[in-house]
DNA sequence: GGCCGATGTGAGATCGATCTCTTATGCGAT
DNA sequence: ATCGCATAAGAGATCGATCTCACATCGGCC
């Protein structure tokens, strides 16, 4: 037997490291290191020698170590708050693979929606020392995790949220033109009683009125529907908007209660993918068919609404596109750009007919 | 106003080492990382001005160097066909949840099923020095970069898949007791020209016959309805089974083939989600409604499911759970067990309707 | 009084790749 | 023949935390 044992199975060595790879092409640990990593200058008679000794060892670098001297992870770290919401998952989709072209791996993490767990992400993507962060902040208030305290601290870019007065890069959504595009569409089909139906932070329950720590997202769509009611004239009852933490129980009790009222609502604008799904699993409750004796209109083009009976209208976003666009104005940032802005991406009204004319 | 220079706006420090809180806390490296890292014995009065000093430099201990000297990551890695699908989707949140509770990060890597990008994934993974990795291998065939080449070398479990003859543990589901339940309810529904829709990997076209390279989930799906049809003396026209790559539009071909034939199918198994997807197009295609002209079941409980109209009955299989189990078996190996084992887990018929009863 | 063991702390090696700096070699120009 | 310069390769420091081992101190006990 050899000298590590060649019983009968496998061969037991441990992982090859540089020198093994240096001793075996006879150089030293520097020249292999300039061979593998293609800098630096090396004989071509040199680097092949390398090169096969490094493929005889089945030597793989060990990331950990270049990190550590190179002090470059090329990792970015991702903090999202629901990875299975499908806006999100395009988003992260963009974001992976526009990191990916660029040479970068994606580290993801959710939180579900809770700051506490987002501080602690947040702490370990540092500890990971990650090359930047790509954040969905769930709070608007609780924002301290989110300040850089030192110089060369890997930067932030904040992705579907803004943050006034707050010294962060933002790529967004035009949500207030989204939403008043939406709302102004059903207000010319002559609808009048207009449910709006909002997503928060899925801990928030069902209410009536605003929550104070509201994320941007909300705030604009909220806004965008108000100004279309002004714009017509039209005066926006208070009680016709709902805010419901974004899970399938409250945005059902929360699209209830607005279909419960007198007179009954004739048109939904749901603010989000679950308010969407509430909004139907109340008005399948109600025996309402869609379109004859309710409109719908939602926010986020997911993908099984392409198979939905009946067709549904939504507002789109260019959510994949979003992801990209902040791995972008990341790298920027880590490639030494200082200079601060907010990117701001347009959306579009895609009526697939489920919003009923009353005017007729 | 502090020691540490705060002239107008933020601090400038340099990211805080070990050797600074040493030295503020006046002891060795030795002694701080003993009183950070929970280990070894200190005395409570130094502990106390450690983690003192600690807290005002705000230390972050470097996740590289601890790693590299240690030998351990605490994360594992996870390398999936496409986080996007629901099935996988869920089945990651159970891994991820499961590998948070015993102190691992999850580092998540999808491949569109390609091989290539696999074996890819696998060696970053590696590089990146992961304790463990949770693998769903999109091939049956080229699996090379599956097995170990040396000692001591981070363990594989292998998710919703086996390969029969490779020294890994598996977690997988009983694919072929759920697709022999949900033929079986059709035939006993009276049903005799039922369409197998089998899903295989996105870069398979549409065929008609089982392609060479399949996973395994889908031959124990197909193995499953043949068996139902063997049970009842019944004898599977081979014109009634289609094989299509798991996106939209070749799903949505190889239904319409299927409802193209005479007679007509009056039931098709959709063997997955993409499946059930195209089947229900190609169904709206044809103007056929679901349960009255065609009834319809599918696998893998997805949740647009829960509020899609018509209901749709399904073989529903215990996803999170998957991923759980599959993190156990993995930290198993990572902590020395070398017992190899296949865990299965039972699948569920769940009928909302969609299955008309021909016996009437 | 001296020895033992327990206890708390420090010095220094270590993990593996990279980077800087230095040295050796060769070739052309003066 | 010598100098200068470019090129190739090696020696050694470095990144930051951890771990082993050695050392100092102290109380208890014979």
């Amino acid at each position: 037997m050899g000298s590590d044992g060649d019983h009968t199975t496998a061969k037991p060595k441990r992982a090859a490291r540089l020198i093994d790879v240096a001793r075996v092409a006879k150089v030293s640990r520097a020249t292999a290191a300039r061979a593998l990593g293609g800098y630096g200058v090396v004989t071509p008679d040199t680097q092949q020698r390398v090169l096969e000794a490094a493929a005889s060892l089945d030597y793989r670098v060990n990331d950990l170590a270049r990190s550590m001297r190179s002090g470059r992870t090329l990792t970015i770290g991702v903090v999202v708050a629901d990875i299975s919401n499908s806006f999100t998952l395009t988003s992260i989709r963009g974001i992976i693979a526009a990191a990916a072209g660029a040479g970068y791996q994606s580290l993801v993490l959710n939180t579900d929606g809770d700051v506490e767990r987002e501080r602690e992400a947040v702490r370990v993507l540092r500890e990971k020392r990650v090359d930047g962060l790509l954040i969905v902040p769930a709070s608007r208030m609780e924002v301290e995790h989110l300040v850089s305290t030192r110089r060369h601290e890997a930067p932030i870019v904040l992705l579907d949220r803004f943050i006034d007065g707050f010294a962060l890069d933002s790529v967004i959504t035009d949500d207030f033109g989204g939403a008043h595009a939406a709302v102004r569409l059903l207000i010319e089909r002559g609808h009048r009683q207009i449910g709006l139906l909002l997503g928060t932070a899925a801990h928030h329950g069902h209410q009536e009125s605003e929550p104070v720590d509201t994320v941007s997202t909300v705030v604009e769509r909220a806004r965008g529907a108000a100004a279309a009611f002004a714009e017509a004239g039209l005066v926006l009852d208070p009680g016709l908007v709902r805010y419901a933490g974004s899970v399938a129980a409250t945005a059902v009790a929360a699209a209830r209660h607005l279909l419960a009222r007198t007179p009954r609502p004739t048109a939904i604008f749901a603010g989000n993918e679950e308010m969407l799904l509430g909004a139907l699993a109340a008005a399948r409750e109600l025996d309402l068919s869609i379109d004859r004796d309710l409109s719908l209109i939602g926010f986020d083009d997911a993908p099984w609404l392409a198979v939905f009976q009946p067709a549904l209208s939504v507002v789109s976003r260019p959510t994949y596109e979003l992801g990209q666009q902040a791995v972008n104005r990341l790298l920027a940032h880590i490639n030494g750009e200082s200079r601060l802005r907010r990117v701001e991406l347009k959306t579009t009204v895609i009526d697939r007919g489920s919003i009923a004319d009353l005017r007729s």
